[in-house]
DNA sequence: AACAAACTCCCTGAAAACAGGGTGCTTTGG
DNA sequence: CCAAAGCACCCTGTTTTCAGGGAGTTTGTT
């Protein structure tokens, strides 16, 4: 029977915990990193990957390199590594983005032990696992159009639409960004008519979603 | 050596496994009750409470009852049994309601384990236990006075302020709730003094910080 | 070179929000 | 019982936002 190599990232220590429980009485599984940032695995996994890593657990939201970024690089970078996300937020933006950087399953926090379990198999397997909550938050993202709102945003539009949140007016968002204060009005609209809100409560909440604001 | 009585409660299946796994080496604690609602917890607790329950650990978020309310009901009607709560966000309102609410004990979920460890026995031995983190929380919400900015709205104004943040505009607002625009105008510039914000940019943030949306 | 997307700037007019005052009535807690 | 707090309402005037257009420039990509 072979001992598969697994990675586990979460900036929770008593979910490492908890996972490593439950892995705990399985034998053909050896941890050989735990980690509470991204980085600190992408690195690791860019020197030890020849030793051979079987797959890598991560949290979505973590300091320094989440859990998306640190999907990205491994699929980019060791394909052959296997990837599980198991997130406590599921929204059909992050869901896209994992699936499109070829994520291999998907299960959320408040999963069954066993679930766990069966998600490490079945991708240790080959396959992928979703969990159906995860499948379901991914569908209505397809149809209901609300999928990558943020990723529609420019640059620009991100900086003023920040700034529109925290509570600058538009003239004073013209002067920050050394810009007429008539352009500042174009973003204000197109950022309305883009995110399909009514005014500014519309638009601070959107800046909240996207985390645009460090408050 | 007695046999301590606990329960903890979590919406997070792997965060209570973590929790059961690191318990499971300490033959003194008896875990008596695991639940993903606050609610269940009280009912338990307002039955079995005659036959000693020690201590209630509890997330704070959770749906049906969170920590806040699950801790209230506990030390208002049984007020000899613990309660330490383990939560992921520490705001400093979330922390002094607790305090005032009597609560015995408060950790961050990214603690070490045997912070939760040492909490737990600290606690049951009749002290209280607060991490470093969520002391400095408390004291930097007492100092900058931004402690209880929600209790000292009314009902009257959080209904505006939920409007406000929901898109609605004045005349809307008064339509809504049978007022005149002039007093939904003063509603407003109250909240805005109140708050100590600019615009309804402000206004939204509160609102989702006090939890008025259900977003 | 051609094209799209992003960026920048401008205009008008209406609607809403903001600032800073004020009145009076009702409820509630010491 | 009385003060404080909450509630409802009104006024004037200014600033800002919103809605609706248009239009030129830069930048990156086929």
């Amino acid at each position: 029977m072979k001992t598969y190599k697994l990675i586990i990232a979460d900036d929770h220590k008593m979910f490492l915990d908890g996972v490593m429980s439950i892995l705990a009485h399985k034998e053909n599984y050896e941890v050989i990193l735990t980690a509470n940032n991204g980085k600190n695995v992408a690195k690791y996994v860019d020197i030890n990957a020849k030793d051979g890593i079987d797959l890598v657990i991560t949290d979505v939201n973590m300091p320094e390199y989440n859990g998306i970024e640190l999907n990205k690089h491994i699929k980019e970078n060791h394909p052959k590594i296997k990837t599980l996300v198991v997130s406590m937020l599921h929204d059909a933006t992050t869901v896209q983005t994992l699936t499109k950087d070829n994520v291999d399953g998907y299960i959320p926090k408040n999963a069954e032990k066993d679930e766990l379990l069966t998600a490490i198999e079945t991708i240790l397997n080959g396959d992928k696992y979703f969990a159906q909550s995860i499948k379901d938050v991914y569908l209505k993202g397809m149809f209901s159009n609300e999928q990558s709102l943020e990723e529609s945003l420019s640059k620009r539009e991100k900086e003023v639409l920040t700034l529109i949140a925290k509570e600058y007016t538009t003239q004073e968002i013209a002067d920050e960004l050394f810009l007429s204060k008539h352009t500042i009005e174009s973003y204000r609209k197109n950022l309305i008519s883009k995110l399909g809100v009514r005014n500014l409560a519309g638009l601070t909440k959107h800046a909240i979603k996207f985390g645009l604001l460090d408050t």
